[in-house]
DNA sequence: AATTTATGTCAAT
DNA sequence: TTGACCTAAATTT
């Protein structure tokens, strides 16, 4: 499920595999037909994912400028949306077939290429897939902070927003416009290795430990990334012995792990809601 | 076969 | 703080 990491890998899959093409557009579950029309037949010129958004501009077509040009697609997942890649025989582009390939939950089917050369991208289950120009892109993002994923990012803009809060930790960092793209796994796993409790009043919270976990945070988002996806924040040897690759029972040091001892001190986990979610954290390695 | 859950967000209390 | 919503997979009956 999808957190800003995963936005940031549809990116890269579009940049890699349709960007610069000329774009079949279709939206066979037919919620998002009029969209699909209005992109079938343009060039994907432009991809950018900014924290759980992700960005597409299509070529605007020439004399077709009646009214105003929405050279931008703004796709928001959700908690459930999801890409899925086929390539030409049908197959998800490095994985294993999909059943109900033909169903009828595709809301937009972006394609180029045909024959061996064919790839297609199939959107499901997201919450926003909309037609934008470039004032509604903009709306989006100046309601969001520093993406940790983002070379253009400034942690201390988030800082500004978090140190002027007396709401928790946990809570800021699943608020957009502290941090754009983090979500429950990052906002469990990076203050665990920052040492500091989720509870923690975000205007408590220094410069110095803003600082530390933020680079927690663009270090294990930027692996996921690396991964094509795959959350992983533990250290080998914080792994059980012989554990050699993570895990999903393995990968995280809190993440689902209520009453199971800390991989570092032994602890048990503890749980409570926060911010209408579960939050996990380690009494003894996370102090208040 | 029906129900629950899921890494998200927004609107209504 | 709660419910609604987008859909698929896991879980329970």
């Amino acid at each position: 499920m999808p957190e800003g990491h995963i936005v940031h890998v549809d990116a890269r899959r579009f940049t890699a595999r349709l960007a610069g093409r000329t774009v079949r557009a279709a939206s066979p579950q037919g919620r998002f037909a009029e969209g699909a029309a209005a992109l079938d037949g343009r060039r994907l010129t432009g991809v950018e994912a900014y924290g759980k958004n992700l960005f597409l501009r299509f070529s605007v077509p020439r004399g077709a400028t009646a009214g105003r040009a929405m050279p931008w697609l703004h796709v928001h997942l959700g908690l459930i949306g999801g890409w899925r890649w086929y390539d030409a025989d049908g197959m998800q582009v490095a994985g294993r077939p999909l059943r109900g390939a033909g169903g009828g939950n595709r809301r937009l089917l972006l394609s180029a290429g045909r024959g061996q050369d064919a790839v297609s991208a199939d959107l499901r289950g997201a919450m926003t897939c909309r037609l934008a120009d470039a004032a509604g892109v903009d709306v989006v993002v100046d309601r969001l902070g520093p993406d940790p994923l983002r070379d253009d990012a400034d942690p201390m803009e988030g800082f500004a927003r978090a140190s002027r809060s007396k709401a928790p930790l946990g809570t800021l960092l699943l608020r957009q416009d502290v941090v754009a793209g983090a979500g429950l796994i990052w906002r469990c796993e990076a203050p665990f290795l920052a040492g500091i409790a989720p509870q923690r009043p975000g205007r408590d919270v220094g410069e110095p430990e803003w600082r530390r976990l933020w680079d927690h945070l663009a270090r294990l988002m930027g692996a996921a990334v690396e991964r094509g996806g795959a959350e992983v924040t533990t250290e080998p040897a914080d792994r059980p012995a012989g554990t050699r690759r993570p895990t999903r029972a393995s990968a995280f040091y809190l993440f689902r792990r209520t009453g199971e001892p800390c991989r570092v001190c032994g602890t048990p986990i503890s749980a409570e809601p926060m911010a209408g979610r579960t939050v996990w954290w380690c009494s003894s390695c996370q102090p208040d």
